[in-house]
DNA sequence: ACGGACTCCTGGATGC
DNA sequence: TGCATCCAGGAGTCCG
C-alpha cells in the first residue's frame, strides 16, 4: 500500500504529534504486528514503556521515531534505538484521543502522554503485513549523518534525500538485466517506489516495464529518476493516494492523489497523451498498467 | 550470486 | 443469500 508519499505524510504528522511525548503504556493485541521485532511482545513493551519519543524519520517506506537515551547513557546521548514502523500493505499510525471507539484491526495501541495531553497512538493493519519493533539504530552504510534502524541499513537512500546518490543510482540499473520496473521496486537500488509510482513514473518516461533496465540509456535512466522525484512531489502536496480507507494520514484522513493517477488502475481509459486504452498485465503475482502505443519494447 | 517464485494475511468486489 | 474466486499501495526468504 503505501509509498514513499504516503509514508512521508505518516512521518510528518507523527513528528508533530509526538515528539516530546512520553509512552505510558503499551498494549500487544496481536503478536503477529510484531513480525519485525526481534524478542518477545513482552520485551518490546518494556523497551518502550517509559520512554520519550523524538522526531520521526523515514528511509523509503520504512519509518521510525527515535527513543530519548535512557539516563544513564548521557555519554553518548545520541539516540540508542528507536520504534520502527513499516506499514506493509495496509498499516496505519493514528493518533486518537483515548475515548475514541476502538478501530478495527487494532494491533498494537500504546498510550502516551504530551504537553497537550494524554492520547493514544494506534497501528491499525488489516492484512499485516506491516509491523512495528523497537530496533538498534546505526551507522549507515555510507556513514553519513544520521543513524538508521539496524533493519534498514540494507534499503538505499530514496529520491527525496538530499544525500541519494544518482550516479551510483544509474550504475546499478545500467548493470542489471532485470525489467526495468523490477529494478525500479527494488529498495537496494532505489528506495520509496512501489507498485503505482512504479507505473506512473514509467508512463511518464514513456518506458515498457518489461524493458530490460541494462538497455535503457543513460540519460532515460536520469529522465525516469526526474519523473519518479516530481510524481512524489505531486502526490505529497495533495497527501499521497487513497483509494479507500486503507491509506489515511495520522488523523484517519485520505489524500487525493488517486485522482491525479494516469496509468496506474485506468484499464480500459484513454491515455492521456495519446487516447490509446490503457493495458493491465500481469506482473510479479500483481499487475502493470501501461499505454500500449506510449509505452513500447524496444 | 542473481533473480524469479512463493509466502505471510484480511476483506471487498465480482461472478455463478 | 451463499459460496468461490480474484484482487489489493510490500518485502523477506528460498531455491534453481
Amino acid at each position: 500500500m503505501p509509498e514513499l508519499p504516503e509514508v512521508e505524510v505518516v512521518r510528518q504528522g507523527l513528528a508533530a504529534a509526538v515528539a516530546g511525548s512520553t509512552i505510558s503504556a503499551v498494549e500487544v493485541l496481536d503478536e503477529r504486528a510484531l513480525k519485525r521485532h526481534r524478542g518477545t511482545p513482552l520485551d518490546f513493551v518494556s523497551r518502550l514503556e517509559g520512554r520519550v519519543l523524538l522526531p520521526a524519520s523515514r528511509r523509503g517506506k520504512f519509518l521510525w521515531v527515535p527513543l530519548e537515551p535512557l539516563a544513564g547513557f548521557e555519554a553518548d546521548s545520541r539516540p540508542q534505538d528507536a520504534l520502527l514502523a513499516h506499514l506493509g500493505m495496509s498499516g496505519q499510525m493514528l493518533v486518537r484521543t483515548l475515548s475514541a471507539p476502538e478501530d478495527k484491526q487494532l494491533r498494537i495501541r500504546m498510550r502516551v502522554e504530551g504537553p497537550a495531553g494524554e492520547y493514544e497512538l494506534r497501528f491499525i493493519d488489516q492484512r499485516l503485513f506491516g509491523s512495528l519493533a523497537v530496533d538498534e539504530l546505526v551507522a549507515p552504510v555510507d556513514a553519513a549523518t544520521e543513524r538508521i534502524p539496524s533493519q534498514v541499513t540494507h534499503i538505499a537512500r530514496d529520491p527525496i534525500d538530499p544525500l541519494f546518490d544518482r550516479k551510483l543510482f544509474s550504475l546499478r540499473m545500467r548493470s542489471t538485466k532485470r525489467g526495468i520496473k523490477a529494478a525500479l521496486l527494488d529498495q537496494a537500488i532505489i528506495s520509496g517506489v512501489g507498485n503505482i509510482y512504479a507505473d506512473e513514473a514509467l508512463w511518464r518516461a514513456r518506458l515498457h516495464w518489461a524493458q530490460p533496465a541494462a538497455t535503457v540509456s543513460a540519460r532515460k535512466i536520469t529522465e525516469l529518476l526526474e519523473h519518479v522525484q516530481d510524481v512524489f512531489a505531486q502526490s505529497l502536496e495533495e497527501g499521497g493516494t487513497s483509494f479507500d480507507s486503507l491509506y489515511v494520514n495520522v488523523n484517519g484522513e485520505s489524500g487525493y492523489f488517486s485522482r491525479s493517477l494516469q496509468a496506474y488502475g485506468r484499464e480500459g481509459e484513454a491515455c492521456p497523451r495519446c487516447g490509446t486504452a490503457i493495458k493491465r498485465e500481469p506482473f510479479a503475482n500483481r499487475s502493470s498498467y501501461r499505454c500500449p502505443r506510449c509505452q513500447r519494447k524496444r
